[in-house]
DNA sequence: GTGAAAGCGCTAACAT
DNA sequence: ATGTTAGCGCTTTCAC
């Protein structure tokens, strides 16, 4: 046994064109599909048979570096937790990988601050696009981009600045289905659970909420919160039961981790969902139909979403597409057990 | 208005060095943090601010060709919308992005063949080693990263052939504390859902649940499944409920999914959890505290394990571990609604 | 159809 | 303390 080196033995293309006795721009050509014609048929054979044996891998970086394209794309959430994304990321990833690209993510936290050096950090790393989830993303970080001709996309929110090519669920249809069935049932006053204000989805939502009130002559009421989280929903209604001026029967809650965090407060108030309180939820998230009660919610087509948005940013990188598109995936009102008839 | 290209107007280490009128190797000392002392301290202070006025940004894709170093670490899992992979995931990035990593999550859904090709993709993209949670990869794959010298961490589950250092939660004592736990109950005859047996984890906890059962004279039957889900859980229980040969009064499910799913089987064949059947989990992943019943289940520290793996990872890539650790984070029995007084 | 040569942006010897 | 040189592995003119 031979002393070897124990690290990586890479066969580059220099290595199966020395073995095959050719140059290693014919091996490059033979092994990249585009350019395979440019060779003779037999030659390009014997050169792929090589490679094969000698165990030549590619090096992505190296082409990369050369082809100014990373074949990488960087996908930016608040949090991965949020079991809204997870979706997302693998409708993405399922348009991407089989197209030769990869995903990064990168979770913010909802932080501007970490945002945005997680963002410079993908940018370092040569990354082709993005494709953004978060709201916060403001102005002048987008706007660099920009001017570098660097693609966008936008997927579940869209930027407030800049008009790039965005994919969302419709919410305004979404908060009207809601209105709607509330009002079937009886209700007349109604409290909106609503997201951040700094998000597009928590205003559309608010906003669609408050008007959708006052055409149909209904009490509702906004309640802000700083978080789609289930904390937040919770402190929010307990700030409220706490001080015993309870007078809507319904919960109109921006998603439907706000949602979970009304039911926890009801429940530590005494209250039952639905027969004192109707709560509904927005996303139709993983396990919702194992909540107690089974939350009534509004779907969201979330794998759909990331499958659009990685489609809208290749054709983007590609130059098909130069139109900054909106997109509007269609919701759907899911009816379970958190709502009841108004007493 | 002059003309302008509208792509990408890099900066490059040359431009910054033309315009700070020195070498570029200069530059690139000055920039980094490890070599900024051997440069002059003013020259370094005027280089940076060029760098900074110009908009310099590095290009990690050059710099990797250059230290055969990519700073990006794949991360395999079976599938993101598992929700105990997004805490693992977090945990991962919580210990490298501060150290200059970036990881690159994949998705096998438990296919070796897209296995194969991702990971092949992930070596190609150059990483610097390898986070795997999934337990389908077998010898002909991993013994390959050996030989190469690319460093591997498994997490959540162990390797079946090659000693890889491992991060996993203590199952066997998790195991171990159900059953005590079933047995304080009263409950003699006792169902395990058991996970993929391919999987260490599924074999682990199916081979504790068998010895407890045989130590304490209990009656253990143990049905195997094949994946980890939902859908495999409730099919499972619904085989042997058709039947109409209902012995056992507990079910210990290889985790919370495999439990959900028997809660759906219960529920349509009109039996209840608890009252006639206590159904215990394991991972304790997030909302088990809000299904109906609050799924008594065992907590495995999530986040931590990947805080670990990817700590480990590191140390193994600087060269400072060398011997194949093993992790093992205790978990703690979680007493919640699905678990009451045998009939 | 194939080879030779240049160079993507960077860092690490080796000079000075 | 800084400059020079070379080269990481690849693709792409440009020759022939």
């Amino acid at each position: 046994m031979a002393y070897r080196s124990a690290m990586r033995n890479r066969v580059t293309l220099a290595d199966v064109a020395k073995a095959a006795g050719v140059n290693a721009a014919t091996v490059s050509r033979s092994l990249n599909p585009a350019t395979e014609g440019q060779v003779r048929k037999e030659t390009a054979r014997k050169i792929k048979k090589i490679a094969k044996d000698l165990g030549y891998t590619p090096n992505t970086v190296a082409r990369g570096l050369r082809t100014r394209k990373s074949l990488t794309i960087g996908v930016v959430i608040p949090d991965l937790t949020n079991p809204i994304f997870p979706p997302i990321v693998r409708g993405i990833d399922s348009y991407l990988l089989p197209r030769g690209y990869s995903a990064m993510v990168v979770n913010t936290d909802g932080n501007k601050e970490i945002e945005q050096t997680l963002i410079s950090s993908l940018m370092e790393r040569q990354v082709d696009g993005l494709i953004v989830a978060t709201g916060h993303t403001e102005g002048d970080l987008l706007s660099q981009f920009h001017e570098r001709g660097v693609k966008v996309v936008m997927v579940n929110r869209e930027s407030p600045g800049i008009p790039f090519p965005a994919v969302t669920s419709d919410d305004g249809a979404g908060i009207s289905a809601i209105i709607e069935h509330l009002v079937e049932l009886g209700h007349t006053n109604i409290l909106h659970l609503a997201g951040p204000s700094d998000s597009s989805t928590g205003l559309l939502r608010s906003k669609t909420f408050s008007s959708e009130c006052k055409k149909r002559g209904l009490v509702g009421k906004v309640i802000k919160n700083e978080n789609y989280s289930i904390d937040d929903g919770q402190a929010a209604i307990d700030k409220i039961l706490d001080h015993g001026a309870r007078t809507f029967t319904a919960i109109v809650a921006g998603n439907d981790l706000l949602a979970l965090g009304a039911y926890h407060s009801l429940r530590t108030h005494g209250l039952r969902c639905p027969d004192d309180v109707s709560v509904v939820g927005f996303n139709n998230m993983p396990f919702t139909a194992d909540f107690q009660p089974p939350m009534t919610t509004v779907n969201a087509p979330h794998y759909d979403m990331g499958v659009e948005a990685a489609r809208l940013l290749l054709s983007q990188i590609d130059g098909i597409d130069s139109a900054p598109v909106k997109v509007t995936l269609p919701v759907s009102l899911i009816l379970r057990g958190s709502t009841a008839r108004a007493l």
